[in-house]
DNA sequence: TTCGCATAACTGGTATGGTAGAATACCATT
DNA sequence: AATGGTATTCTACCATACCAGTTATGCGAA
């Protein structure tokens, strides 16, 4: 591999594949079911088979590609058990940090929060693509403020999961006002110090997925597992 | 590898290097900081290079080796903000298990689980040995009886990397007389269905922990990394 | 003795060839 | 036409060789 390791970090063949597969497979260029085969793909790229299969193996692990012996190595689908479960996970997480940044939440956090929700309120109408990264850093400010800066790696790795499936939704864009409302509500509740009322919030804003995957996994049963 | 592939599940010599070098570390026999060359464990296990890079390579994923280009691979060590994290989780996860276990906790459930404390009991006494895993299998009922199957895999994922470092503690079986305690406090608040009272002694059974990583950060401060 | 530099002995990363097992296509037999 | 067996063609897996960095070593100069 003679290209320029752009610079600053030594990036191995491996790592360019892996990164590029897996883009591929979160933004459903990939379908589930596609069969990959590390011969088929290493001439794709140009490289040997050896990074690949590196490559192949760490997308196995976060269960993006099914890799069995011997056997053809296929894109996994969606399993409405693991999207359930990386759901109840992140609850879980949201809820237990909002419990502790309550406990210790200042007007200063509170200020900071508010300023990103000034930032969404303009991304709505001028920007809406943006409002998603948006959303993403307002759960990260809470985690850090929270006294829980980690938290926000598993939450982002819950999110993932469940983004390659939602990605199949027609309904994202409209659901940012609601969105919006709940970050609002959410952010008045850690100012007013209000445990119960931040924690139910949470419930709700994270069940809006519900409907979401319920929909797709009858408009897109085929590209579901089990 | 011409063995006998141990009956009925392939397993590629990949699969057993991981398997073992797992255990090795998970137990410590492996210390922190022990250098690891791919070319030596081949050796050792009489087989090429490749399935051991494949097995690093996934205890890279695991933060058990950290593997990079051109250096020796290291045995990690602990990292406090990592167990902390993994403190964290487990915490969140099985508050919101309890949490999910009150709403349909019945009567049958309650037996269920009374019956496992019960052999806990026996346990301290006869066999405290057995106490351990007695003890996971109370919190793994608790998460399947309270509708959340999967949770407990979460759990033990947690639970791994915290008791790699547990294994360090002398005062872990004294201990025992104490989490048999919460486990009935527990059981108790569940029957009653108190989520509050359920969630205080979650909070404080996980918290006994933060004790005993503390006293190992001290006298073991050098197997700690950063 | 101590420092610096050259070199040898490593490291993990990559490329390639060969192998066993699983799937598939195909042909012969019924 | 349906079925059973066989040959071909896949697959991922393993072994080996080579490469490019990194680290350790040891020798010579100061």
């Amino acid at each position: 591999m003679d290209e320029i390791t752009s610079s600053f970090e030594r990036r191995t063949t491996a790592d360019v594949v892996f990164t590029q597969l897996h883009r591929e497979i979160a933004s459903l260029t990939l379908l589930p079911g596609t069969k990959l085969s590390e011969a088929e793909v290493a001439r794709r790229f140009g490289v040997s088979r050896q990074p690949v299969r590196e490559a192949f193996s760490r997308l196995g692990n976060l269960e993006l590609l099914l890799v069995r012996p011997q056997k053809a190595t296929v894109v996994r689908g969606f399993s409405l058990e693991r999207v359930e479960h990386a759901r109840f996970i992140r609850l879980a997480v949201e809820l237990e940090v909002i419990t502790q940044a309550c406990a210790i939440w200042d007007a200063a956090n509170a200020d900071i929060l508010q300023r990103n929700i000034e930032l969404q309120r303009q991304a709505l109408v001028a920007e809406p693509k943006q409002f998603h990264s948006l959303d993403f850093q307002f759960h990260k400010e809470i985690c850090e403020l929270g006294g829980c800066p980690r938290a926000i790696d598993a939450i982002a790795e819950c999110r993932q999961k469940i983004d390659r499936l939602c990605t199949l939704s027609l309904a994202r864009e409209s659901e940012a006002t609601t969105l919006l409302e709940d970050h609002i509500a959410l952010a008045d509740a850690l100012r007013a110090k209000s445990v119960e009322r931040a924690l139910a919030i949470t419930r709700q804003h994270l069940g809006r997925l519900d409907s979401t995957i319920e929909e797709i996994h009858l408009t897109h049963a085929d590209y579901f597992e089990s």
